[in-house]
DNA sequence: CATGAATGAGGATTCATTCAT
DNA sequence: TATGAATGAATCCTCATTCAT
């Protein structure tokens, strides 16, 4: 009961600073935005700060989640990719959809506070724990495809794991800021075609 | 001369900037940085954001002319991609050594600086504009790679470039948050492989 | 018993008005000491302001009495102004240990609180009652010490008294302050020594 | 120059803070008090807390100064100590004034906030340290008195400066409280009375 | 051009108190 | 009685920007 108002909190959270920023985002907004007082506020969350984890572990757990189905699925390891990537492609394409409260822009911006929040107080980067999960599951995929044959054997599986994450977060990135000058359709075919013949083995 | 002087400043508000992060850093560390009084600082700008600019030119300037020695060079294009590779990840490294004022941290938040201004008051998106520039520098790499049967005809050359930026990118990011769990020749080595080949002409 | 609630609550005041001081100690933190909910501070006290004329009364009564009974002992009047110094050093160097809870510094406190507040409102000042009842207690020792020719008979037994409990008082301040600085015993011999010189008849 | 803006600051701070108490004290109504903008007080000083410093080192060394001028002075040793308690005593009858800002209540507060800070920090307690240079300049005259065969030779003259000083202090707390009820001028006397009494050498 | 004092709007946070359950 | 979530006024402090010198 406790969580349902937090997560209305969160909610409210996620659509203001999606609108303005964490920094320039207020806890008057959220409190606003949540139906709440503003001291309230306080009840759920220490700090204005305290709510980015929260925010950040709902949204990231959330992709693990989703990526999870489609590891789990009974299917070639170069299906689960390239469903991976199709899975990306739509996570991206939905959140950049104004619709939708959660937008990549925050995501990224979350993912840079948290990152220089470690930086400064030395403490354990969030990201970094969470981006090695990501890759921990991806790993095991790509294991399975180098014995099958159908993944490069020359790359070892963590790395292969982490690049390829990595290549579609930049995909991303990039397509956020050009979503007007390149088709998306278009994006999705060829992105897989350079991913997919990059991995594969000849 | 005021270009000097404007210099001045534009360095020590990507020191400031890089430490702090954009919001969090204040003209006035920037003005004593520079050596200078806070009020001076209005002299050369009208505003903290408008150095945002000044700032953000200057860094993907220094980008666009060090791939150009690059694209200029008499060699091959997939020699050409390789060395973009290259140079992108000496630039990666670079920045992320504390010793340069640089920090990638600092050139993705402005870039979601400009693009969340972009989005808010609907003027021009010079990220968007600039990233089309490092596009359109790339773009002639992959139709000479295509005339000359090295890279894979099934893509238009505008789409290769555009995804081939994006990758880079987001091999830095994520690179950035990983340095101290994957190695930095052996990254650099296979990020190449992968690429290349889903680039190449089978 | 609501009285012994109220016990309960008035200790748990004391703790935390000891630790922090009266603006600085919370209502929460005091209820969170007494094991009860905020919100049944508040039906045993109508403020947080009005437990402090309860703490105080508890406080100021429990000297009345430490101090009545050296005043009925069946002793000489100079032996019970010794006496009384006695005690009022031991509650000092008691309130001091950090075992008790009551601590010294939280009764100059209430004091100025509560002198304030009659300065402010304009409502009868209970330390200034306090202190004339204190006075009172003494006065008889005085005026018993003059007729048998002991205390000084030049001053009003009244003004005695008020100056007797001034300079213990006082004593007890500088002592709060200095106690790593003076030995206590030394202290201790040396403020009788001049106080009772002080008050002797020649 | 700018000490002279800094002593407006101080004025303000005290009238404010003798009306309110520290706590209750806002720096807004100090600025106000003061004729400047809420935020300039913070061109002085970093935060509330920080003026207190100035603040009690102003009144404090006022105190010490004023206190010099006497001992300084060419009289016999009791002379000294007698006028030093007029001194005190017409220092406590004009702080009680109300016209005069420094209210004597708010001494007192002072030093309980600067003595509790000191307790929470572990950093030094200034007040210890003034009080122990107070009673340093008292010092020699209870030297000079005892050589002199006028003050009593069995008690350690630290002590002796200390004892007294408590004293006097200890009257000024209890005449801020009994202004009403006992007469300035006949406890200026006792109190003199009292003390040269308890200090004299039979 | 240079300075830095002055401004004041704005924001995070605290906390005594209320009240529905 | 007991609870603790909810409130919102109040407060400290920050900082971009202005402007008189």
């Amino acid at each position: 009961m406790t969580e349902d108002k937090k997560q209305n909190i969160i909610d409210a959270a996620i659509q203001v600073f999606s609108k303005h920023g964490y920094e320039r985002g207020t806890v008057s907004e959220i409190a606003n935005q949540a139906n709440i007082a503003k001291g309230s506020f306080y009840h759920y969350y220490n700090s204005k700060e305290e709510i980015v984890y929260d925010l950040f572990k709902m949204v990231f757990d959330k992709f693990l989640d989703s990526w999870n189905t489609i590891i789990e699925k009974d299917i070639s390891p170069d299906k689960k990719v390239e469903l991976l990537i199709d899975r990306s492609f739509d996570d991206i394409i939905e959140m950049l959809e104004e619709k939708n409260v959660t937008s990549l822009i925050l995501i990224f911006e979350i993912m840079f506070f948290l990152y220089r929040k470690s930086l400064k107080t030395g403490k354990e980067n969030v990201i970094e724990k969470y981006f090695l999960k990501y890759y921990d599951i991806l790993k095991p995929i790509f294991e399975e495809g180098q014995e099958a044959d159908i993944f490069r054997q020359d790359i070892d599986p963590s790395y292969l794991a982490y690049l390829f994450f990595s290549m579609v977060d930049g995909f991303g990135l990039h397509f956020m800021m050009q979503k007007d000058n390149f088709d998306a359709e278009k994006s999705r075919k060829y992105l897989k075609a350079i991913l997919l013949e990059g991995l594969i083995q000849k």
